[in-house]
DNA sequence: TTTAGCGATGCATTTTTTGCAGCACGCTGT
DNA sequence: ACAGCGTGCTGCAAAAAATGCATCGCTAAA
C-alpha cells in the first residue's frame, strides 16, 4: 500500500537504529529517508526519535508511534484478507511463531492440511523461543505463536492449551528402556544430551534436577532436534522431549516406524512426580482481531489437537 | 497528516456519494480525486465504489474499507492525544454526542470545569437522537454520547447510567401545582406541550398514554427544550422533562430561580406507575479505547453525576 | 589528533500529482 | 424522441513533491 510508505520507513528505521542503515535496506537515500522523518515529526508536533551519535533512537513518543504504526498494519492486513475473503478468493496470509517441538510433524501436517482447503494461503514460520514468541506477537510480527513454556506478558492471549508430559528418548537397547515410566535419579550415570536453555523443556528439567538434587551427565546441549536426534543414531544417550515433537500419538510408540529418522529410538514417560507436565500454549496478542486467515487456521489447528489429544487440550 | 490524505478523500467520496461532488468539498479537482480512487483501489485488487449513473456508493468491500479508515483516523487521534499527554501539554479533542437534554446546564458546565483544568483541549458538541448517535458512535464521528432512550445497538458500550423521573413542569399558578405528583390523568383537559417523537421522553410519554389510555391535548410540539420553557411565559400549559434538563438537582426545585428562564415555572414528578424511569445513558464504541483526553472527560462526567444524582448513577 | 560514522541541509533532477479540456454513458423532463 | 444535465473517466502539459548528490557539523573511538 502506497500511503504506508512512510510509516513503514519509520518502522525500519526503529528497528535498524539508524537512518543510513534503514535507508540501504530500503534502497533509497539516507537524505530522502531522513526528510520523511523530519516531516512526520513536524506532522505530530514533536521529535519521534533521539539523535545520539551512533544512530537513533525511539523515544517515549516514538514507541507510542511506532506500535500505533504495527497496529496499523496488522489492521490493514486483516481488512484486506477480510476483502479477499468476500470475493470468494479466500486467499491470505498467516505468520507463525513456534518452538522447536511443532516444527516435526505438527505443524507441517496443520499446515499442508489446511493449505489443501486453501491453496491461495501462504505463510511464514519463525521458529524462536518463548520470550521471542511473545515479543513478536507484540510487536505485531505474527499472528499467531506455540509457546511450551509459561506465557509471561499479559498482552498474550492464550487460545488453547496442551498438558504435555516430558518423555526421555532412547535407543531401544538402553538399559532403561525395560522402565516403563523414567524417574530422574534413573538417569544418572548416563549420558544425555538436553535442549538449550532457552527451551521450556529444558527449563522443567533443570527444576527437576534442582529439586530432586539429581546432577546428570550432560554430554551435549543443542537448539537442534534434529541434530540430537541423528546424534542418538551414533552414540547411545538420554534426551528428553514432549510428545507433539515425537511426531506420535501419545508418544509412547517407538518414534520414526517409516524408518525416516531414528527408527531404533523409543520413549518412555518421565515421572510425574520428578517432572511435571508441561503446557503448550496457542495464542495471539490480546485484543487484536485476526486477520480471516489466520483466525482460521487457528481454530483448525485446536480443532487437530482436540482430536489427537482430546482430554490434553483445554480452553 | 499528510499520509492520511487519500483515505480521508476516501472517507468523503463515501459520505458525499459523488467523486466530483467530494472534490468540491476537498476544494481539489474531480480528476485527482478519481486518480487517487482508481490508484487505491487498483492497489487493494478491487474496486470500492460502485459506478451508478447518479455518482458512487461504496460496495462491500468498500464498506468494510471505510470502517477501517475511520478506525484508523480515531486510533491516530488518540496516538497524537497519548503523545500530547506525555509531554504535559494536555492537549486533545473530544467529541460528544448528546440529547437535548444536557444541554442547559450538565454538559455546559462539566465542560467548563474540565477545560477550566485542562485549557488546551477543544470540544465538538453534536445535539441529536438516541439512533443518530449511536451511528455516530459507529462511525466514529463521535467519542462519547449522551443518550436518553433505551440502547439498540450491539456496538455502543454502556460505561454509566443515570435513573431519571420524568417531570412535569408548568406555570407556578397552574391548577396541578399544588399536587405533590402528577398522575398522566390529571393532565387531560390541560392543554400540554410536547417534545418530538424522537425524543426518549416523549417516547417514555406516548408509552404511558397508550397504556392508561390517556389523551392529552397538544398544542405544541418541537425539538427545543428552550423554545418551550419561552412559549409557557406565555401561555399556560404543561410541559415535560427529565431532572438533568430542568438544570437544578433533582428538579423539584422551581426551575430557573436567577431569573433567567421561567422564573415562574415548577416541576412536579410525574407518577411512577404511569411513567417508569427512563435512563440516561453514557456511552461510548465498545471495543475503542478513547484517546486520553476523551477518556478524561468521560470520567469527569460520570463522577459529577455521582456528586449530583448519588444512588441514581450505576455502573 | 585523526578517522569513521552519524544526521542534517542546499541544489539540481526525477517522479508524482494536479488541473484543464474533452469523451462516453445514463437518467430526466420536455 | 431528443436535448440537457450530471456522472466517471482519460490525454496532455504544468505544478508540486520526492529523491539523489555533495557537503557540513558533530561525536566517539582509534
Amino acid at each position: 500500500m502506497r500511503y504506508m510508505t512512510t510509516l513503514r520507513f519509520i518502522d525500519v528505521v526503529a528497528r535498524e537504529g539508524s537512518i543510513r542503515k534503514a535507508a540501504d535496506k530500503l534502497a533509497i537515500t539516507s537524505t530522502a529517508l531522513n526528510r520523511r522523518i523530519l516531516q512526520i515529526e513536524e506532522e505530530i508536533g514533536q521529535p519521534l526519535f533521539e539523535r545520539l551519535p551512533g544512530g537513533v533512537r525511539l523515544n517515549t513518543a516514538g514507541e507510542i508511534f511506532v506500535q500505533h504504526i504495527r497496529s496499523q498494519f496488522a489492521e490493514l492486513a486483516r481488512v484486506q484478507s477480510q476483502i479477499s475473503d468476500l470475493s470468494g478468493i479466500r486467499r491470505g496470509h498467516v505468520r507463525i511463531a513456534s518452538g522447536a517441538d511443532a516444527l516435526r510433524q505438527f505443524l507441517p501436517e496443520s499446515l499442508a492440511a489446511y493449505r489443501a482447503d486453501y491453496p491461495a494461503v501462504s505463510f511464514d514460520l519463525a521458529r524462536c523461543y518463548g520470550d521471542e514468541a511473545e515479543a513478536k506477537l507484540f510487536t505485531l510480527d505474527v499472528d499467531v505463536a506455540m509457546i511450551f513454556a509459561p506465557i509471561k506478558a499479559a498482552h498474550v492471549h492464550v487460545a488453547a492449551t496442551l498438558r504435555q508430559q516430558i518423555q526421555c528418548v532412547m535407543p531401544a537397547d538402553h538399559p532403561l528402556a525395560s522402565k516403563d515410566d523414567i524417574r530422574l535419579r534413573d538417569c544418572v550415570g548416563h549420558r544425555v544430551v538436553l535442549p538449550t536453555a532457552q527451551s521450556g523443556v529444558r527449563q522443567l528439567l533443570d527444576v527437576g534436577c534442582l529439586r530432586r538434587n539429581v546432577e546428570l551427565e550432560v554430554i551435549l546441549e543443542s537448539d537442534s532436534f534434529e541434530f540430537m536426534h541423528n546424534f542418538l543414531q551414533f552414540e547411545p544417550a538420554l534426551f528428553f522431549q514432549i510428545p507433539i515433537a515425537l511426531g506420535d500419538v501419545g508418544g509412547r510408540l517407538p518414534v520414526g516406524e517409516s524408518g525416516e529418522l531414528g527408527s531404533n529410538l523409543i520413549s518412555r514417560p518421565l515421572h510425574l512426580g520428578d517432572i511435571p507436565a508441561g503446557t503448550l500454549h496457542i495464542c495471539h496478542l490480546k485484543g487484536r482481531v485476526l486477520p480471516v486467515a489466520a483466525a482460521k487456521f487457528t481454530d483448525r489447528m485446536i480443532s487437530m489437537l482436540r482430536e489427537e489429544y482430546g482430554d490434553d487440550v483445554d480452553q
